[in-house]
RNA sequence: GCGGCUAUAGUUCAGUGGCAGAACACCGGACUGUGGCUCCGGGUGUCGUGGGUUCGACCCCCACUAGCCGCCCCA
C-alpha cells in the first residue's frame, strides 16, 4: 500500500503561502474594478468541441495536451459526449458570452476571471498539469466599440498598474500586430515561401515548423538560423490600412499614459483566434518560460463558435510564475500572529475561554484558543508561536474578572477587566 | 513527447559494500501560574517504489515513480 500523493503536476498550497495568493487576488479584484471589469466564474469543464474550435484543431494544446474523456450515456435516449478540463479560460468566457445573449445589451462586457486551468504537460517549476490564471476579457458588438484601438490600450495600462500595484518591477511589455483575419493567411502564405528554398539549411527543430507552423520560425531561439530568421518578410509589411492605422493608435495611446513598451515583429502567438495586436509582459528570472502574461486581440472567436459578430481584447496571466517573481524578490514569508492567544489554565475553564474567545472575535480580534490540559509552559510556548499575546485564564481571573496579559515582545504583563479586555487589545 | 541531473529524519543536507548521521525543527525534563535565552535527555527513518547482483545493498545494476533543468510548446 503506498502513500497516496497529489498526482504529477498538481500541488497543494499550504499556508502561510496562501496569504501570498490572497493578497493577488485581492490587488486583482480592486484594480480591475476600478477599470469597471465584473468577475465571470466559467465551468472547469466544457464540450471538447469549444476547444477545438476556438482554441485550434492544429495547436499543441488541443492536439496533445487536453485532459479529455468521455461522458457516458446515463440514458438510450442521452449520447455520451466529450468533454475536457479547461486548457484556457478565454473560450468559455466567449461561449458563456454567446449563450447568454450579452451582446443584446449593446453595452462592452468587461470581464475578468481567477482560476484553474488544466494541461497535460510536463511539469517544471512555475508550470503545472493544473496551474491558475487570472483574465480579462473585453467583447462586445462593433458598436460598443469594441474593435477600437483604445480597448486594447486600456488593457494593456491596466495590466501595467496592476503590476506596478503588486511592485513587480522590471517587467517588460512586448507587442505586435498579427495583422486581420485576411492579412494573416496572406503572409503565412509568403513565409512559406521565403522558407522553401533555405529551410534545409535551418536546424531540425526549424525545417519542421517551417511545414507545420511557419509563424513559430520567427520564435526560434536557435543563434545558428539567427541570419535566415532575420532576413523573413515581416508581418508588418502585410498589413492592411486599417490594421497598421489600428496598431499605431494603440501604441500612441500607451505613449500618451507613459507606458513603456518594445514593439518585437517576431512576437506570434500559438493560439489560433489571435488577430492584429497581441502582446506578452515578460520578466527576467523566470528561466525558460520568462512570460508573466500573454495576450491579444480575437475580433474573429465569437463567430468562429457560430456566435455573433463580437471582437474582442484578453489576456491570461500565469499566477503560478507571478507568484514566484513576487517570492523572489522577499524572505519566506511568515505565517500572519493572531492578536491574542487564550490560555485556559485547567479544563475546568475551557468552556469560559471559549466565551470569552468568541466576545472578542466578534468585536473583530484574531483569536486563537489553547487548551486547559496543557501545562502552563506549553500554553505559552504554543502561544508565542501563534499570536502577539497571551490572556491567562487561571483561578484568580475567574474569580476576580481580571484577566492577565502579557506582551510576548515587550515581556509586559497587565491585568485588565474583561469588560475591557476587547479595546485593550484593538488598541495595542 | 524527448534529453540530462536528482531522490537519506518534519526541513536543509552529509555518508560508507559491514550497527543510519549532523544542523535546525519537534517531544520530554530542569520549571505544578510564565514564552524567548540556557542546560539535560529523546531519532521521530520503508535511505522514493519494485526487482537484481552479493555472505551482506542506503551504497553497485535494471525498471518504475516523482522533482528539478533544458527542448518541444506555452501563461
Amino acid at each position: 500500500m503506498t502513500l497516496l500523493k497529489a498526482v504529477r503536476g498538481t500541488r497543494d498550497l499550504l499556508p502561510p503561502e496562501t496569504e501570498l495568493w490572497e493578497r493577488v487576488e485581492a490587488t486583482t479584484r480592486r484594480v480591475f474594478a476600478r477599470y469597471n471589469f465584473g468577475e465571470i466564474r466559467t465551468p472547469i469543464f466544457e464540450d471538447t468541441q469549444l476547444f477545438a474550435r476556438g482554441v485550434g484543431e492544429e495547436t499543441d494544446i488541443v492536439s496533445k495536451e487536453m485532459y479529455t474523456w468521455e461522458d457516458r450515456a446515463r440514458a438510450q435516449s442521452e449520447k455520451s459526449q466529450s468533454l475536457t478540463l479547461r486548457p484556457e479560460n478565454t473560450a468559455g468566457v466567449v461561449r458563456a458570452y454567446i449563450e447568454h445573449k450579452m451582446g443584446e445589451t449593446g453595452l462592452l462586457q468587461k470581464l475578468y476571471y481567477i482560476g484553474p486551468q488544466f494541461r497535460r504537460e510536463r511539469p517544471q517549476k512555475g508550470r503545472y498539469r493544473q496551474f491558475w490564471q487570472i483574465g480579462a476579457e473585453v467583447i462586445g458588438p462593433p458598436s460598443a466599440g469594441s474593435e477600437s484601438p483604445l480597448r486594447d490600450a486600456e488593457v494593456l495600462e491596466m495590466l501595467a498598474s496592476f503590476l506596478d500595484e503588486l511592485g513587480i518591477s522590471g517587467w517588460t511589455l512586448v507587442l505586435n500586430s498579427v495583422g486581420c483575419s485576411t492579412d494573416r493567411p496572406r503572409y503565412v502564405a509568403a513565409l512559406r515561401e521565403a522558407l522553401a528554398p533555405v529551410k534545409h539549411q535551418m536546424s531540425e527543430d526549424n525545417q519542421r515548423r517551417a511545414e507545420t507552423n511557419p509563424l513559430r520560425v520567427l520564435d526560434s531561439k536557435d543563434p545558428s538560423d539567427e541570419a535566415i530568421v532575420a532576413n523573413l518578410p515581416k508581418i508588418a509589411d502585410y498589413l492592411d490600412e486599417a490594421s497598421k492605422a489600428h496598431f499605431a493608435a494603440v501604441l500612441a495611446a500607451l505613449d500618451a499614459c507613459g507606458v513603456q513598451y518594445e514593439v518585437n515583429p517576431r512576437l506570434v502567438r500559438g493560439l489560433d483566434y489571435y488577430t492584429r495586436t497581441t502582446f506578452e509582459f515578460t520578466h527576467g528570472g523566470l528561466g525558460a518560460q520568462n512570460a508573466l502574461l500573454g495576450g491579444g486581440r480575437y475580433d474573429g472567436l465569437s463567430e468562429m463558435l457560430d456566435g455573433p459578430k463580437a471582437p474582442g481584447i484578453g489576456f491570461a496571466m500565469g499566477l503560478d510564475r507571478l507568484i514566484l517573481t513576487l517570492q523572489a524578490g522577499q524572505a519566506e514569508s511568515a505565517p500572519t500572529l493572531a492578536d491574542a492567544f487564550i490560555a485556559p489554565l485547567s479544563e475546568s475553564l475551557n468552556a469560559e475561554a471559549l466565551a470569552l474567545a468568541r466576545d472578542l472575535r466578534r468585536a473583530g480580534l484574531r483569536i486563537d484558543l489553547g487548551d486547559g490540559a496543557f501545562r502552563i509552559k506549553k500554553s505559552f510556548e504554543i502561544g508565542n508561536k501563534l499570536a502577539r499575546k497571551i490572556v491567562l485564564l487561571g483561578e484568580d481571573e475567574q474569580r476576580s474578572g481580571i484577566l492577565t496579559v502579557k506582551n510576548f515582545a515587550t515581556g509586559e504583563q497587565t491585568k485588565i477587566p474583561r469588560g475591557e479586555l476587547a479595546q485593550a487589545l484593538q488598541n495595542s
